[in-house]
DNA sequence: CTGAAAGCGCTTACAG
DNA sequence: CTGAAAGCGCTTACAG
């Protein structure tokens, strides 16, 4: 019977103990370092190692040790940059913590996110980073979870016991808004998302502050729903200039929505940083090379990626401590398509 | 004694069992759904299991039944959005077909790519799909890898005996290129990428034989080698025009470089898609909003990663049969970037 | 239809 | 310094 390579049987401790007439207690030791075996043991045992090219079974490791060397990342949307970005930032600070990656990602969809969980929950993960997607119901989220597994939620609010780590949404969108004011803006729209989400509250609060502080009364015209994308943005564009006056400038939900309605802008015959003010939030690369470059709010995705990363850790290692919210900073990147005034001029 | 919540221990199979007055072996059979057991054992089973909220070990099960059900997806540049959607194909597919994916990245760093890969060994994935870092050696992949566990390369071709999947970077250069010719341009550019990478080898013989298929001879100073990234693209531009007659268009090795370049030739006072016709490869989506848009090649990279995740189960169905190249389509999405002769008319 | 026993690849007290 | 035995949570023949 001939045996294709593939199929070649796995290499296991026993084998390596066997073949250097010792137990496998022995090499078990030699793998982990242990100080007590003899150096010439050790010397054999890692030769016939690398000899029969063993490989760790970490899962049985960790069976028997009732540990999990895994942290599972569910992300609810890995085109957006924003979460490409956030992704690999965790994934590095766990790898050099020596954990694995069990990647799941939702597309948005809650149901998709139910089953993605349920299915990594039987992988053991020690823990899970979650950027929900919307419209997650929180109780159902935590009857699949049990109190087992810890979790930590990223960017939109869930309320229960969870870590959190936010960005700071409402000083984030004050800053793009006192932006526009010192631009000698007065009437100042709000674009784009959705009100159900916690993070475009938020945003609007901040947007709403840095407006009441100004001494101007927010117009309801001046409220702009929709999806967070660059398409819905784009054709929502219009429900700005219903009503005179229309506003001069607009604090966009996200880079997305800001693209978007730069799109709108130029298919109505307008120019955003021309005879239109822009802001968005994220600072997705795109943002750096649109035409124009659009002002917005940073927020470094990767850097929070490796945050998140660490807040999971710091609650594996703590499974007792309360619950805790972190707040992400967030600054102005200044650029083109805000540098307009009301009147057109390039400030 | 008391337990927190995080650390109450987990519920097996024997606890059910033990509950309902049974085996471990019946409630296993339940579990996997089994015929053999009786309905209304079944139902006492199924009812027991909800109320302790039992959660399956399916790492467990795996080290029993000598199966894996996880595959790794090492990437090199997550953040990159065209590999960052390449991954949500990945993931999307495998867990349609019952995978978990473990996630690495490499960061484009060859010694990276070795620890990752030896690291995710450990987790025993059934098989690999890999997107190389640049300057991958494949002999030390191979001696790392054994013979296994099947991997499937992405992008980038190494050669050995593994199974392959390509974009079709030939025809996609030579598509780009031949539009360029129609445009009327004569003196076209091949810009970026390093020619150690069989990618863009391949993108520049389609480039060349577009060419020599038009009956021109190809000029050693339209070969300009850069990093394949906007910040280095940006860097060279200056080369494309030390020699007159200088080029009027460029075929570039990818969108990145291809931003890059427009950006270059913005800082001297020359506009793509106005006195010089640009194009791209990948058709991230940054092509479509940048100033002007970007023509360039698409090769729908979420399909590619279903596509991979396809190809690395069907290779664990069969681990005998040869490795297999296949070649991905690629077409031309044509925008303003490239509608432009070399007189500077816009086509 | 259900159970007792063995075993997947590892680690952990406990002896010696 | 090294080994024999038990056990992590599951599944798989084999009995009955």
């Amino acid at each position: 019977m001939t045996t294709t390579p593939a199929s070649r049987a796995r290499v296991t401790l026993a084998d390596i103990a066997q073949a250097c007439d010792l137990s496998r207690a022995t090499v078990s030791l030699v793998l982990r370092g242990s100080p007590l075996v003899h150096a010439d043991t050790r010397a054999k045992v890692e030769a016939e190692l690398k000899r029969q090219g063993y490989v760790y079974h970490r899962g049985a490791a960790n069976l028997r040790r009732k540990v999990s060397s895994a942290v599972a990342l569910v992300i609810n949307d890995l085109s957006n940059p924003f979460f490409a970005e956030f992704a690999a930032g965790v994934d590095e600070a766990l790898a050099d913590a020596g954990y694995v990656t069990l990647l799941g990602s939702t597309g948005e969809s809650v149901e998709r996110q139910q089953a993605v969980i349920a299915s990594l929950l039987e992988h053991d993960p020690a823990g899970i980073i979650l950027s929900p997607a919307e419209g997650t119901d929180p109780s159902r989220l935590r009857s699949l979870l049990g109190t087992r597994t810890p979790m930590l939620v990223f960017n939109r609010e869930l309320g229960s016991d969870w870590d959190y780590l936010a960005l700071d949404n409402v000083r984030g969108a004050r800053l793009a808004t006192e932006h526009l004011l010192a631009q000698g803006h007065r009437r100042i729209a709000f674009f784009g998302g959705h009100l159900d989400s916690s993070s475009c509250r938020q945003r609007r609060d901040g947007y709403r502050a840095a407006l009441a502080d100004a001494g101007i009364a927010v117009q309801a015209q001046w409220q702009i729903e929709c999806a967070p994308t660059r398409l819905e943005a784009a054709r929502q564009t219009g429900a700005l200039f219903v009503r005179d006056p229309a506003p001069t400038a607009a604090v966009c939900y996200n880079d997305a929505v800001a693209l978007g309605l730069m799109a709108g802008l130029a298919s109505r015959g307008r120019r955003a940083g021309h005879d239109f003010a822009v802001t968005g939030f994220d600072d997705i690369p795109e943002a750096a090379v649109s035409a124009p470059p659009l002002t917005t709010i940073a927020v470094d995705p990767r850097a929070r990626g490796r945050q998140a990363a660490e807040l999971i850790l710091q609650r594996l290692h703590d499974p007792a401590a309360p619950a805790a919210a972190t707040i992400a900073p967030a600054h102005l990147q200044l650029r083109a398509s805000s540098q307009v005034t009301p009147n057109g001029d390039t400030a």
